[in-house]
DNA sequence: GATGAATGAGGCTTCATTCAT
DNA sequence: AATGAATGAAGCCTCATTCAT
């Protein structure tokens, strides 16, 4: 059936693509790592930049999914947020292989980094939404929203990735190194590294 | 003289790596900027890639001079911190070609992202010995060092590139916009967002 | 079917390899001359370098079975001997454009001669076997063998090369004048040039 | 002084060419070897081709000085041939270099070769002229002149090279191995292998 | 006379894409 | 639906040659 050949070439093609970036990655090996012919590819795909977009496509709704769907719980912006970055350091540590793609790839070639960028968008929106909540119930400091938004994403982000591609072969991260990434980056986001009393 | 001519050509090689990423930037189109012919590169630089090593290692030595410097005015870690900060983002504001080739890279094709990783740990290093001294001097919170520092490197640099390549024709950013930019950052840094009192 | 533009491509590349040798040669003039596109070369062989290798292999086993062959008639040395040179100038005449390609890349630059002086070693090995023999039964003279048979391996195939590129258009050589060389060596071979009452 | 750099240049030059061929060899190898900056190069010869035939021409009077020398002593051919063979095989010995050289070259790419063949030529006509006073002399059997003259440049040059390139290492040949081969060759060339009383 | 930085035409190789089966 | 042999445009790199000093 045509899904099965669809998702095992997806499967490929993250791996790959997250591997080499999207210039170095070949057709050729794509389908090799996929068990198919390379004439499959383009049988299901006009092209590699279309492969490429579709598989963006597809990842892309799982996560988004997955992030809203973490804040339904409660309506307590400090709650949602602190899920949000639960959720965002536990998805990115999983699917580190689609992260790293994310990410690099948005500030890559100036040819896709539109695309891409406006991925991004997405999701720091989901984020901006919460923080925008929480200063209009005065549980947040008021702030320009949208930078804090991108601040929190790049912080959590390029923590992340950082930790999963510290050494090539470990991919398995404990449960305990995860929890202590999003113990980290809550302790910044929610109360700063300066001790109050000294500020000024 | 031959430094000119080297100079030249790393000039032309930032703004078109930079563009279009390492794979899809063509020796020819850097040779056309540098308005030297294609061989010269060769003469001065083995190879693309050796090029391009040689450009990251030259542009390096700049910013690291750059922010040891900046903290040299003072002892105290909060004021350290807060030059640390103005000073990443104006630096990147104003080299935003480079810094995007430098964090683009750093999560591109396995090939080449040791290399820009260590480069990476290296300006995080600096945040990191500021940090700790903040935190033996009781003036930061304890915390991981390593993982608020990556923190911070991240806020600063995904907050700085989704603002500098917004818009592709703007290059100029405004004084004023990167005030803005410096005070969500500290803001977030120092404080944190959520209001204390509520907390929990 | 592969096996056809593979042979396809074999008959062109002696053919250039041995007009131009092996660097003046063009992947893209050898594919011009195989009616296949250039792409199509690398599809079956990786490099220039392995296209060369694979010829040469591909010819030589031809040569060695044709050699063995001619030898099997017969138990008597001498008439082994006879029909080896017979056979090998014959070879060489036809064979002109292969013959002169082993000769000359096996002198040519070090990067490939090894692998060429031990195809022309396997060939001298044949000789060398009858000569062997021959002096076992007490019917040639003693003498070194191995230098015998690369001298008489040398008359042969310097004589044949001198002839058949005698004029470059001229590709068609006599029967006649192949009996003619054939007898030349044969004298000289089995009874040397001086005769022998004035020896000394 | 001129002649001291060309000379300089020529040194280099045989080894370079006869090392790699003519095609590998660079210019610039070549000025690193004599010592010189390679616009020196351009200065005494106009272009790589032209270097190479001056080589050619400067070596090759050498050579043929020496071969009509050593047939002045006697009037006798059989000696004449003797001597012949002996120094053929010292000179080859010890200039391997630019033997290898013009071998190689002599069945090289078609577009040097027609030179390279009037050289070669030259040094079998000397041969060529002692057998035809030994056969108007009745010392030698009556045959063809010029095929037998070609054999026997054909068994003593690759006799000597493939004991010069065996290894590449050893340059040294001892001057028992060459008395070795020159009997080897006389042996062949003056009575033949075959012991008559056997022939047919 | 001598130098060596600069040049650019030319060659090898890669790889996305096509298409006949 | 699937295949994989064939294609050729495009890119990296080499190296003989030039020329200003």
């Amino acid at each position: 059936m045509s899904q099965e050949k669809t998702e095992q070439i997806f499967q490929a093609a993250v791996e790959i693509f997250a591997q080499h970036g999207f210039e170095r990655s070949k057709m050729d090996e794509i389908a090799r790592h996929a068990g198919v012919a390379k004439g499959t590819i383009y049988y299901h795909f006009k092209s590699k930049e279309e492969l490429f977009v579709a598989l963006m496509n597809n990842r892309m709704e799982k996560i988004k999914e997955m992030l809203n769907r973490c804040m339904s719980d409660t309506d307590d912006p400090v709650k949602q947020l602190r899920n949000l970055l639960e959720m965002m350091v536990t998805y990115l540590v999983q699917n580190g292989t689609f992260a790293k793609l994310l990410i690099s790839e948005a500030w890559g070639s100036v040819e896709r980094q539109w695309e891409f960028r406006a991925r991004i968008r997405e999701l720091v929106d989901i984020i901006e939404r919460v923080i925008h909540r929480g200063i209009s119930q005065e549980r947040f400091y008021p702030s320009n929203e949208s930078d804090t938004s991108f601040s929190i994403f790049g912080a959590v982000s390029v923590l992340v990735l950082q930790e999963v591609f510290r050494d090539p072969q470990t991919q398995s991260i404990s449960e305990e190194r995860i929890s202590q990434m999003v113990d980290s980056i809550e302790q910044m986001v929610y109360q700063g590294v300066v001790i109050s009393g000294y500020q000024e």
